[in-house]
DNA sequence: TGTACATCAGTGAACGCGCGTTCACTGATGTAC
DNA sequence: TGTACATCAGTGAACGCGCGTTCACTGATGTAC
């Protein structure tokens, strides 16, 4: 019985991961707006209307692939072994580097522009995050000592990060959010074609704006 | 005949001026990928066939949009008042992202994802790089200080950068290239969402940052 | 174990819509003499 | 200044295509007794 059930629900399973996976590889081509329930269907070698068995509508398929895109990420970001706080967070900028690059649509649907008309729903906030909350961990473990003293913070700036409520200093906190958004903005603007012209390939830049990072936040070298 | 000529001439430079005009207004709805020769054509009540008298294809009105984007925040950062480094570093900063954030689909077609099955042309390179000049113009004009040592340069980073060839020092220009990144990494966050349940509205946070960009790269307080 | 019934996956036709681009055309505006 | 001709802007029909979503249906798989 559950056996038999499952058996039906295992092929169930299955075609969903093929049509997301078929999706994926559609988003190179045509991009999140161009997403096509029929294309993905024709390729998959069903019939359009087939597709609303397992996703009620475009819109749900995509929200689908969002979340499994930062999931990936995140996974990606949690994998990395434990370690010094240094080489932890060198490892963990590279690995979500390397996952950007080598899954560079799935990258632009969460990180480049929104879809117009796409509201992305509140259920995937949690799996957004985990990337952000791995830094945070790893920076949290031993105490940070910056390189420099930097401006002060104003009022609602500290209680805007103090609402964060992580173990971290308010000036720690605001930091943390620079090279956090400096992560993401280098890896942007390498995938987006920016860096042509002055850091192409950017490989041992990104390397190096890691440790120029790390120094900034107070990651101690050892 | 120069007068009358140009009684012609005015009219399609102005009718030019309102296609773009009414295309910039979709993009928001639809974005850079959805955008229709016919909707826009439909909206200014002509056929559309009529627009093929101005730009030969879909893909050169959105070239034309895109350089027009490039051109207009280059225009906005070049228009800050020459002042010592420090304050006209910030004011460009500012600037920068007041553009961005009332032209939001715009920057969004410039910093944003990638329009998929579409190349910008060569002839977009000149204004694509007019901000990064105005930030390299004000960083030159006086010695700069960084506030600690970072880590060495590769002789691969070295190289890439020196090519540049700027009068920079290699490991200033790397520190360039860091923030450069960095501002826009933070306008793209803010923009396409990602700061909301952190520093969200940001500009304290985006002030903050500036100046401890400045402190980075080691512009004088003065 | 066998049968009657319920659930579910997939079909195929249809609705109503939108798109980029081409082409032969009309009529107005500009140019040369 | 007036006329013949050339240039150009805009029209409207057409080509060939694609889309999301609904709906009544068939047939297979699972469930309860």
């Amino acid at each position: 019985m559950t056996a038999s059930r499952t058996a039906r629900d295992r092929v169930r399973a299955e075609l969903t991961r093929e049509i997301k996976e078929e999706a994926r590889r559609q988003l190179a081509d045509v991009g999140a707006g161009g997403l096509s329930l029929r294309a993905v269907a024709r390729e998959l070698g069903m019939v359009s209307s087939a597709l609303y068995r397992y996703f009620p509508s475009r819109d749900d398929l995509l929200t689908a692939l969002i979340l499994d895109a930062y999931d990936a990420v995140g996974e990606v970001a949690e994998a990395v072994p434990t370690a010094r706080p240094r080489e932890q967070w060198r490892a963990v900028c590279h690995a979500v580097r390397g996952w950007a690059v080598e899954h560079r649509h799935e990258y632009a649907l969460i990180y480049g522009s929104p879809v117009p008309g796409y509201t992305a729903p509140q259920h995937t906030i949690p799996s957004a995050g985990r990337v952000a909350a791995v830094l945070l961990e790893v920076l949290n473990r031993e105490p940070l000592t910056p390189a420099f003293e930097g401006p002060p913070l104003t009022p609602g700036l500290a209680s805007q990060v103090g609402q964060l409520d992580f173990g971290l200093p308010d000036a720690v906190m605001a930091r943390v959010i620079v090279v956090w958004t400096q992560l993401f903005g280098m890896i942007s603007f390498e995938l987006f074609g920016h860096l042509v012209g002055s850091v192409d390939p950017s490989d041992e830049f990104f390397a190096h704006a890691v440790e120029q990072m790390a120094d900034f936040i107070g990651l101690p070298a050892a």
